[in-house]
DNA sequence: GAAATGATTTAGATCGATACAAAACGAAGA
DNA sequence: TCTTCGTTTTGTATCGATCTAAATCATTTC
């Protein structure tokens, strides 16, 4: 039998509705009063019982944080910046891994909202459609997207100026020299991959230059290694300049260099997308686009927790401008 | 104003108790009373609140999931596998990321016992003390932990067996005819550290081997770069083989040699723990002492239930073999 | 046709806290 | 001494489901 607010009254001889003040740090509570109802708390061991609490005030101080790919390390860092900022404001997050499964997805919205959660953020799982997010919505749930946006209606919004990174890239090579700058990541059907191959189109022909072959290719190690097979044909007109979608493809890609005898950095220069520790410490060091995700994550949290305490407030789109982190594999260091 | 099981049971012209019927599956309710109902809560929208049926039922079908470092790949796998055997079985997961911080975890034990949650899945902090656990047992709540072990009592415990594990690369090293082999990873004050440099030195005693060097070394990338600045010296008594805490560390000495003119897998052979993603696609490809996280996850998952259903059943250890998984960086190959 | 049986359904208390309105108290002022 | 007023405390209904024991109801049996 656990201790409940009603034990601690009974053991500090004042009614229970005091001892919710206590709980509640409400000002109105006597200092002597006070100062008896917490030694009791101490003394009878007593835990807050917060979900039978939330019955009556409607806010659970909890929120869900759906990730679509929690194993890559830049989704890994995202949730450490959710945690972090959460944990500051006293509140918790589920956490649900969709693999980039929709239907999981859905039936872990249906739980969370089961749980009632004040929130969710969501980096949705490749495939979602527009719907889903307004039949949300309409339920009244609060949701804060990160990173890859689905749909054209306005919503909370938290993500990085993936055009500004692209140009950051591109202006990059061509100052370096290049002419023939390909684009690694191309055809998958989410925001984020989007926004890249389309800027990357824009800003070559912007500044007059050729648009380099676009290659589709997952975000993982191995399909940049196969990409590599796939644009690299020992040719002439072979590009010299590799963009891709995120540091994983990049390293991929590097690797995959290597292992047709094309040096990375002094060939072939490669730059990606993200900024992972991993890139930092491959040979040759991965030249690419930082996105902050901690500061993502912690911005998301903190939008979300505003939106909750203000639903009716306007949709913020919060976009954070990307940094190029030059190092080795862009070969910028050689031709100096 | 949500829709609640009293609303349903006006819909549908029934009791409450009736709806909260066919709510649980109960087999009492008529086939035409249970569909009549069923098509009411579809068309009022009805979303069960999983926390007001909690306060009378005692099991929240919920659990908290403390890891020490989200951002470590081999942390992340976990998790994934944590996850995935919950939402099998239905339940879901609050995420804390304690980045190693005791003080972080204590306060996401109450916030999660606050919530009620009905056990407790965690890969403790560094300096966690097992009093800790023994305070939460005695509240009530079950715990299990997953690979670090704090403390001596029993307890639900799952792990991977570490001490295989390092037989396994040592003696793979031994008859590749290394004799200088160092362990890199030593000094950490958590148990999955300690099984590993003792039973290095067991090991290599029983085989009548020489125990060679052992450098603490955090498990990150840069700090196994600085290992091996310490344990080279370009003397002719230099290690010929590095068995290291884990995969992350493996991968930085493997850079640190490089960086000194060293070749990984050829030169000097490099062993890590875990089998992380990343380490299979290095060049050269990492030799590792493969430790299914995923696995371990899931297995942890479904210990937890299960202790949730008998908490007062015999406390089980359940210990995972490893297995070698040989690639180039300890450079079998090429000795063949 | 009454009693017994099994299948369904329900009233009402309950889980553990909070919200609200009202009560009790003590000090100050008339 | 009696009001009045501000401070503190409390009784009671409530959040939304579940539990228990009891009430209906439809059959079947004698």
């Amino acid at each position: 039998m656990r201790t409940t607010v009603k034990d601690i009254a009974r053991h500090a001889g004042v009614s229970p509705a005091t001892v919710s003040l206590v709980l509640r740090k409400s000002p109105l509570v006597a200092d002597v009063t006070r100062a008896r109802i917490e030694s009791s708390i101490d003394t009878l061991g007593y835990v807050y019982h917060r979900a039978a609490a939330n019955l009556r005030t409607r806010l659970t101080h909890t929120v869900g944080m759906i990730v679509c790919e929690i194993t890559n390390p830049f989704y890994a860092e995202l949730t450490a910046g959710i945690d972090e900022a959460l944990d500051k404001a006293g509140w918790i997050a589920f956490l649900a891994n969709t693999d980039e499964s929709p239907s999981r997805q859905d039936r872990f919205v249906t739980r969370l909202r089961e749980q009632r959660v004040d929130g969710v953020i969501i980096a949705p799982a490749e495939g979602t459609r527009a719907e889903a997010f307004t039949r949300w919505r309409s339920q009244g749930l609060p949701v804060v997207q990160v990173l890859r946006r689905v749909g054209r209606r306005p919503g909370d919004h938290v993500s990085a100026d993936f055009k500004l990174g692209m140009t950051l890239a591109v202006e990059h090579l061509l100052r370096l020299g290049h002419r023939r700058i390909a684009f690694v990541g191309g055809a998958r059907s989410v925001s984020t991959a989007r926004d890249r191959t389309d800027s990357f189109r824009a800003i070559l022909s912007r500044f007059g230059a050729p648009v380099g072959p676009i290659v589709a290719c997952l975000p993982t190690r191995e399909d940049g290694v196969r990409a590599v097979r796939q644009l690299f044909a020992g040719r002439p007109d072979d590009p010299t300049a590799v963009i891709c979608h995120n540091d994983l493809c990049a390293i991929g890609v590097m690797l995959g260099l290597a292992d047709r005898g094309l040096a990375p950095g002094r060939e072939v220069a490669v730059i990606g997308f993200d900024n992972i520790p991993e890139g930092a410490l491959h040979r040759p060091a991965l030249t690419t686009v930082a996105i902050g995700a901690r500061e993502i994550g912690r911005e998301a949290a903190e939008l979300l927790l505003r939106r909750i305490t203000s639903p009716e407030g306007e949709p913020e789109t919060i976009i954070l401008p990307p940094k190029l982190v030059v190092r080795a594999s862009c070969g910028a260091q050689l031709r100096r």
